[in-house]
DNA sequence: TGAATTCGGAAATGATCATTTCCTATATGA
DNA sequence: TCATATAGGAAATGATCATTTCCGAATTCA
């Protein structure tokens, strides 16, 4: 049976497409430099659809975060599938992090890292989410090492979790860099060098 | 001879002290999640005294980040000392930088890459400050990189300017990573394992 | 068709914010 | 000693903030 519609008046607008905004303008503004207004103005919303969908402007940036973390995780993939083995598989993930790290991309930064820094160390709830966000990109570089070291393209001689944990730092330092533009080409070259701790 | 004292009343207070408490509690919350009054009763001083001394919020934002600045430089030097050759005075940044990345001072975070997410992209001279504080950090990694090469401990197929760019990224991506607390021996094996690019 | 429900939207609310003002206190310099 | 200048401190100011309220519009269910 198709599912029934909702009871009352439909929602006109799309609340991705909000959230995309809201992205933006987090990311680059910071939580607390962001107000209902300017969300409103930016997703051409106003305030009462806004609180309605949401709840309030936490409730913004909690929807916000979690469709960050979803598209670009998305993204990432398939970044990763150009990849042939561990080793170019972990350099693709760095290619794919320096090429968000420069340009208009670079200069509105990274929503997680920008919630890092804003307000984990004041809100738990965004916290656990920033250190889970941390976690899965972790991971994701470990079992690379790991499958690098089963394919041969990286050395055994690797701590494939410390190396995962290095390779976090990478990536969320790229960002931090990237908010204070740097040309694209010094920015890759930085990051791919880091893939000689492989050897 | 010995310089006269300033004109009116003199000041009955540090600014110094002031500006290390408005280093704290800036890189905890960030510019806009302070407000004069947090900053008043951190420093137990009243809104009119800052306002006396440092202008605005804004000139105490920049008093501060040029005091923690000067202040870690001088820490950073000393850590660098104890390293015998090129290779160990960069394991010993790493290790500086990790150790503040972890606990309390991990939570608190740093001020650079705090002021790096949340202003770079609207104030150009918080920017620009930012960008020379990066600038800095990047130039006495890839001296060490040199230096290294010239004393025997760095391997010469290093090219030194990707390497002290990719050292910065490290650098700042500890303290994203250490505001949602690591503990200090992990975080201290994943930095100096860095150190494999070096070979 | 009509009761129930949710949405869109504008205007109101009360809190908090950065900044200023005003007054008193304490110093210098002539 | 008195004019000048700056600090300390409390209270006032006006702007902006997040959130709520209220009302007309659009939809579902019976």
């Amino acid at each position: 049976m198709p599912k029934s519609r909702a009871r009352g008046r439909p929602r006109e607008f799309d609340p991705d497409r909000a959230l995309d905004a809201a992205i933006e303008i987090f990311s680059e503004r910071g939580y607390h430099g962001t107000s209902i207004t300017d969300l409103a103005d930016a997703t051409d919303l106003t305030t009462g659809s806004l609180y309605k969908a949401f709840t309030d402007k936490r409730g913004i940036l909690l929807a916000a975060f979690d469709r960050y973390r979803s598209v670009r995780s998305a993204k990432l993939e398939t970044a990763l599938a150009q990849g042939a083995n561990g080793r170019e598989k972990i350099k693709a993930a760095l290619a794919f992090h320096a090429g968000a790290a420069h340009g208009v991309s670079g200069r509105r930064g990274c929503l997680v890292v920008s919630m890092a820094n804003e307000l984990a160390a004041h809100d738990p709830v965004i916290a656990e989410r920033v250190a889970k966000a941390h976690a899965a990109n972790e991971a994701i570089m470990r079992e690379l090492v790991i499958a690098g070291q089963a394919d041969g393209s990286v050395s055994t001689s690797l701590d494939p979790v410390a190396a995962g944990l290095l390779l976090l730092f990478l990536l969320q330092g790229l960002r931090v860099v990237g908010k204070t533009s740097r040309p694209e080409a010094q920015m890759l070259a930085a990051a791919e060098l880091a893939s000689r701790i492989l050897d």
